[in-house]
DNA sequence: CGTTTTTGACCCGCGC
DNA sequence: GCGCGGGTCAAAAACG
């Protein structure tokens, strides 16, 4: 178990042994999955209905269908107005069932369920219990009776009306998921032109691709799109900061972009890389040896570009070759010099590190990780424990959890690599979360990044950790089940809320503090900042996670505006789509950086291109990014909570920068602890 | 009996 | 070239 701290008594060293917490669940999470699927629509509805709106008329276009979200979204805010008053309660009573169960639907009718129930008990007390429920004998006053009785059919007015409504959203759920299929599909052939073009050092305007063709004209414009996406959002949002505790950051070295790659794999995800970092830019995970490096795993890294086996590519087979040597070759490569490594190759892996307040010893992101090592890091008295995922033979991804010297509280999970295979639709959140802050990072924030980004983050962090606010954090039920998943953010806040997306119900045990995304490049290839952003895009795109990212995203928006006040108003996240986001895990901010290791500011320039330009096609993913971004700037702006206009400001800078980048990691790295 | 964790050793890149 | 720090390997132990 969770030891990590707690249970053995290492922990806090040692904290790393135990750990299994075995994610487990995957079966389960059929439902989950559906939830998963759902949720991209529902996502994609949120940004356009947030964010879009401007977006899409002005700019792009949008070929999803809008419609269809708008009105789902239309829907969604008249659920959530009856739901609002119990939210509370809903949420309890969806903590309970973790959220497992739930999908768009199940999670309406969850919700609807649980106002029903809540009535029911109101009045219940109210009146005499009792007399009310068995009416039949009760002699008590008949006017409670008829109360009871009148309250009984009022509020079966409401389910049928709910129900109704229900059916309406679901159908509205799956046009929009149909449509948002058919987009993704679309999203991920681009990707992969524009790999190919991106491997190429091609400039940045060239990722277009063929589809976005119209758009091509200017991608700068898209660029700018895509911030005043963000803008508009941060403006929505403001708030902020929040002080949020949670914080997913990304770190994005090089990304791989394989996420794709993972064709399959469901999600691309990239994990995340907190901070932890410091020289992780430099080599990230590969350590080293590979010596012996055997069986298959030594052979993917070697051999990563030609083989790769497994994946059932599903969608995208297509892409293979670039993203597959992304992911390891680099390894090798040094050894082997000549290797026809092409630029994808070079860039990578993206980090993602995810901050979460928790005891647990890890957080449960739905994948099952084996321990292959431990090692104090110098920094802190906390080890860092490295993990593999094992839910597929030659899974790539490896992750690395640590806590954070100063507050024991926060749990750093970093994650590298894309998983080869499928994952649990509770996986697929964390994943998609994390890539999508990767992709985040990667895409918006490159340019600016580092500089700004990174000293924004920096201070927030650092600021808003302390305040151990919730130190609660103890353990109270600590892993509902990890297979769930909600994981990454979700995970936080058990106790609170849950935040639901889209169906999806995200719980806070950790209570994550923050999400930061930031990228980095290792090389000085421009391209390789290029690819790692283009496979972030990739990845998101191509797998339903995408979806969930881009939910990940918004939820994490929303719950930083929410946890200010609540709903915003416009964008109230409360209550997008239809549905509500709460985050008791206050979500502060999510932050995206991107840092580019080498000095060429033309590469950094190209990936951000190229970045933007993925972004701009899809429209969810720029919803996703915008959220991203607002919280990002949320977060930045102050932790009082931004202006609106404030944040604008911050944002566009990043936007545009080019700025050299910084330091990723080893900044990142550092602040974190 | 299989799988995962533990843990010391090894490898690698980097800075000096 | 040496030492440092990070990351990984793999044998042995621990679990279930
Ligand atoms: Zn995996």
């Amino acid at each position: 178990m969770e030891s990590y701290v707690g249970v053995k008594g290492k922990n806090v060293v040692g904290g790393g042994d135990v750990g299994r917490e075995m994610p487990v669940a995957p079966p389960s999470s059929s439902s989950a999955a559906v939830g998963m699927v759902e949720f991209p629509a529902a996502a994609a509805g949120l940004g356009y209905a947030g964010m879009t709106a401007k977006e899409a008329g002005g700019g792009y276009q949008e070929r999803r269908v809008v419609v269809g979200e708008m009105d789902f979204f239309k829907t969604a805010e008249k659920r959530g107005e009856r739901k609002e008053p119990p939210p509370a309660t809903a949420t309890a009573a969806a903590s309970g069932h973790a959220g497992a169960s739930p999908d768009d639907l199940s999670l309406n009718k969850d919700d609807l369920t649980i106002n029903m129930g809540l009535l029911v008990g109101r009045r219940r007390n109210s009146g005499s219990e009792e007399s009310i429920v068995d009416d039949g004998g009760v002699s008590s006053n008949d006017e409670e009776h008829r109360e009871a009785k009148a309250a009984l059919a009022v509020t079966k007015a409401e389910i049928g009306r709910l129900s109704e409504e229900n059916k309406r959203l679901k159908n509205m759920l799956s046009n929009v998921t149909t449509k948002y299929n058919s987009l993704q599909m679309q999203f991920v052939t681009l990707m992969q032109q524009r790999r190919s073009v991106l491997a190429a050092p091609i400039h940045q305007q060239e990722l277009l691709d063929p589809e976005k063709k119209e758009q091509e004209g200017s991608q700068q414009q898209q660029q700018q799109l895509i911030p005043r996406q963000f803008i508009s959002l941060g403006s929505a949002s403001l708030q902020p900061d929040v002080e949020a505790p949670h914080s997913v950051v990304v770190v994005g070295g090089d990304v791989c972009a394989p996420s794709s790659s993972n064709p399959d794999a469901a999600v691309p995800a990239m994990m995340p890389l907190p901070h932890f970092d410091h020289h992780n830019h430099h080599h990230p995970i590969h350590g080293g040896r590979e010596r012996g490096s055997s069986p298959a795993e030594a052979d993917h890294h070697r051999h990563h570009q030609q083989e790769q086996p497994p994946p059932p590519p599903q969608q995208q087979q297509q892409l293979p070759p670039s993203w597959l040597p992304a992911d390891k070759v680099p390894r090798f490569l040094p050894g082997k010099g000549p290797e026809p490594v092409p630029e994808a190759a070079t860039m990578r892996k993206a980090r993602v590190s995810v901050r979460a307040r928790s005891d647990a010893p890890m957080i449960s992101d739905g994948c099952q990780w084996r321990k292959y090592g431990q090692k104090m890091a110098k920094g802190n008295p906390c080890p860092r424990a490295y993990y593999r995922c094992t839910m597929a033979a030659g899974c790539p991804v490896r992750k690395q959890v640590q806590r954070c010297a100063e507050d024991r509280t926060v749990l750093i999970t970093t994650y590298e690599g894309n998983h080869n295979h499928p994952l649990p639709p509770a996986a697929m959140a964390m994943a998609s979360t994390t890539a999508a802050a990767a992709s985040m990072l990667l895409s918006g924030s490159m340019p600016s990044a580092d500089g700004s980004l990174m000293a924004g983050l920096d201070p927030h962090r650092r600021r808003r950790r302390p305040p151990p606010p919730a130190s609660s954090t103890q353990p109270q039920p600590p892993r509902p089940e990890p297979a769930q998943l909600q994981a990454a953010l979700a995970e936080a806040a058990r106790p609170v809320a849950l935040p639901q997306l889209f169906g999806q119900k995200l719980y806070d045990q950790s209570k994550l503090s923050a999400v930061q995304a930031v990228a980095g490049t290792k090389g000085s290839d421009g391209g390789a900042l290029a690819d790692t952003v283009n496979a972030a895009t990739a990845a998101i795109a191509s797998d339903p996670n995408f979806t969930a990212v881009l939910a990940a995203a918004l939820t994490s928006y929303i719950g930083s505006r929410s946890g200010s006040g609540g709903a915003g108003a416009g964008g109230s996240s409360g209550t997008l789509f239809g549905q509500k986001l709460y985050d008791q895990s206050k979500l502060s901010a999510v932050q995206a950086v991107a840092g580019t290791k080498g000095s060429d500011g033309g590469a950094l320039a190209d990936t951000v291109n190229a970045a933007t330009a993925a972004i701009a096609s899809d429209p969810n993913f720029t919803a996703v990014l915008a959220a991203a971004l607002t919280s990002y700037i949320g977060s930045r702006s102050g932790s009082g909570g931004a202006g609106a206009g404030g944040s604008s400001g911050t944002v566009q800078p990043l936007m545009s920068g080019g700025g050299d980048s910084c330091s990723r990691d080893d900044k990142i790295g550092e602040q974190n602890s």
